[in-house]
RNA sequence: GGCCAGUUGGUGAAGUGGCUUAACACACUGCCCUUUCACGGCAGCAUUCACGGAUUCGAAUUCCGUACUGGUCACCA
């Protein structure tokens, strides 16, 4: 009996060899220096933020270099595994306009490479495994759960280094004979990868990010193939994957770091060359009860989850823009120096990157968001609004879509000049900033439109200047004839003259505009008084105050 | 616990032996502008790079130790 006749009895169908697939799957034919990088997500119906800045690097490292970008479902662990899940992810994806050059679903975009579904590669990973199985690298074992539960108490207890190896590595040392006898009889087995390695020896390896690490040997016989399913596990997933669909650059969060030994031992018992790791740092935040760093959490932290950023409604440049800031902390600069390019085409370099956790500031994101939109033209704002309130606010998208034009000129306010005002920070906020430009909102409850205010004096004095009001075709021209009006009725002209001596007036032309603005909006912050008086017009100006007088006298 | 990595202001960070009396951005504070808010302008915000020691004419930058934080040690990725 030799591993020949073994691995003919694990896999007995499996014909292919390594070459025909090698033969398969060639080279990529693509410039020098071209990088080929996959998105690998696991198909748990949650985009991780984490995940997203790793297919953002990736899209980036492929698209800067003119090479190629892919999507691999890794669905191996079919208990974790969630309902269209994939095209969760190839929607938040497209919404980032993050597409990917091969992937599955899309007749004209399925590359040469796949499948690119795991658990339809099965035949591929068999071979792959058959081989090593011939070559004596890989052997079934037998162990049950429970055996190896209790060894690993067992070494717990006297202090051993846990797992699988060495002496611990039962069934590394069992007969051809034996292994073919259990699998005849029916004993359930995974198959184990036969490491070659000395924890007491240093591997030296290159990360992208981190530069040189030195870590142990891998002398742990990892499990490479799930005893129920027959899929293969993680490690060698990518052994066979990455290989095979000739990924250049594997980016992925450094909590792979670890197993990259095991990772190049499997890759070297083929004889291939390992791909380029670019270990990203986790993205962290900052414990409310512990202040510590902690990762960010799917469960305690609603923006770890990219669906938040969709549903407080950022415009999607903005989170680029955060994420690149957080991969490379010159992107900000180099945006601004370059404001005609695309964000594909940062050079970005995987040294630059900070090797320690990130947070992910909100407030900067904040920030970002503010700037971006405040540089927007009123028709782009009113559309992010739209497509944002048609699915999040279906009264608001109602009133964008009946007026419109009132609408766009909301938004022009303090817009189209040197320096825009910014004051929106993303789409679902800006319902709570204009709502009393709209009649509906404003005039659908009296105590909650002035529930903030303190009673405004001079009702009867607004009144007359309504009657008064036309429509000015500038700004300056409306406040001279506001400050005309002031002196009619002895108000200072303005706030210094006022100060000069107080006792000659009754107050000073911005008291008049304060009640004004207070009156006709509800609130004592607004944007420029003038624009909003242009878009509510002489007629609503004279039914606001006389609701607000209904208000007071009731 | 073993192994690995990280530690620069409130935050993200630049910085790889002298040009650093530590860049930039966010946040914050004060003043100015101003009819409110926002914008904008000006100013302030780490005499110091977790701590201790060593190397050096010179260290945030190199080395050693300590502390703290994170990662990893599954038939999960």
């Amino acid at each position: 009996m030799t591993s020949k006749d073994l691995a003919d009895l694990i896999f007995p169908n499996i014909d292919k060899t390594i070459e025909d697939y090698e033969k398969m799957y060639p080279e990529r034919d693509l410039e020098e220096g071209a990088k080929v990088t996959r998105f690998a997500p696991s198909p748990t119906g949650f985009m991780h933020i984490g995940n997203f800045l790793s297919a953002v690097i990736d899209y980036v490292l492929a698209k800067n270099s003119k090479g190629v970008f892919y999507l691999r479902n890794e669905d191996t662990d079919k208990t974790r595994e969630v309902e269209n899940a994939v095209s969760s992810i190839m929607k938040i994806l497209s919404t980032y306009d993050l597409y990917p050059d091969e992937y599955e679903f899309q007749e004209e975009t399925k590359g040469n490479y796949g499948p690119y579904i795991q658990s339809e590669r099965k035949e591929i990973y068999h071979a792959f495994i058959k081989h090593l199985i011939e070559i004596g690298r890989a052997y079934p074992c037998f162990c049950t759960r429970e055996t190896l539960e209790e060894q690993r108490k067992n070494q717990e207890m006297d202090k051993e280094r846990t797992g699988y190896y060495g002496d611990y590595a039962f069934c590394r040392s069992l007969t051809i004979e034996e292994q073919i006898e259990k699998i005849k009889a029916g004993v359930p087995y995974v198959i184990r990868f036969k490491s070659s390695g000395d924890f007491e020896k240093k591997f030296i390896f290159d990360d992208l990010v981190k530069g040189r690490i030195e870590l142990p040997e891998n002398d742990q016989d990892v499990p490479i193939m799930k005893s129920d399913n027959q899929l293969p596990t993680y490690h060698f997933a990518h052994l066979v994957d990455d290989h095979l669909m000739r990924t250049t650059h594997v980016v992925r969060g450094e909590e792979w770091l670890s197993s990259v030994p095991l990772h190049i031992d499997l890759f070297r018992s083929f004889g291939f060359r390992p791909p380029k790791y670019i270990h990203i740092p986790l993205i962290m935040k900052k414990d409310e009860e512990t202040g510590n760093a902690r990762k960010i959490s799917k469960r305690k932290d609603k923006e770890a989850s990219m669906s938040y950023y969709e549903e407080k409604g950022y415009p999607t440049y903005a989170v680029i823009e955060a994420i690149m800031t957080i991969a490379n902390s010159n992107y900000e600069e180099w945006h601004q120096a370059h404001p005609e390019k695309d964000f594909t085409d940062f050079p970005f370099s995987p040294k630059k990157m900070s090797s320690s956790g990130a947070y992910f500031d909100l407030e900067k994101l904040d920030n970002i968001s503010k700037n971006y939109i405040s540089r927007l033209t009123k028709e782009e704002v009113y559309n992010g609004v739209l497509s944002w309130a048609k699915k999040y606010d279906a009264d608001f998208c109602k009133h964008l879509e009946d007026e419109k034009e009132k609408s766009l000129a909301i938004f022009n306010i303090e817009r189209e000049q040197k320096k825009p005002r910014k004051d929106y920070i993303n789409w679902s906020s800006i319902k709570s900033q204009v709502s009393y430009f709209y009649e509906d909102y404003f005039y659908e409850d009296k105590e909650k439109t002035y529930q903030e205010l303190e009673e405004v004096e001079n009702v009867e004095l607004l009144k007359e200047y309504a009657s008064t009001y036309q429509d000015y075709p500038t700004e300056n021209e409306w406040f001279e004839a506001m400050k005309q009006f002031a002196i009619t009725h002895q108000f200072a002209p303005s706030p210094k003259m006022y100060q000069e001596d107080p006792t000659l007036y009754q107050g000073h032309v911005g008291m008049i505009c304060e009640a004004l603005r207070r009156v006709i909006t509800g609130r004592k912050e607004t944007p420029n008084l003038f624009q909003i008086l242009a878009i509510l017009g002489k007629d609503e100006l004279q039914k606001r105050i006389q609701f607000y007088q209904d208000y007071i006298n009731q």
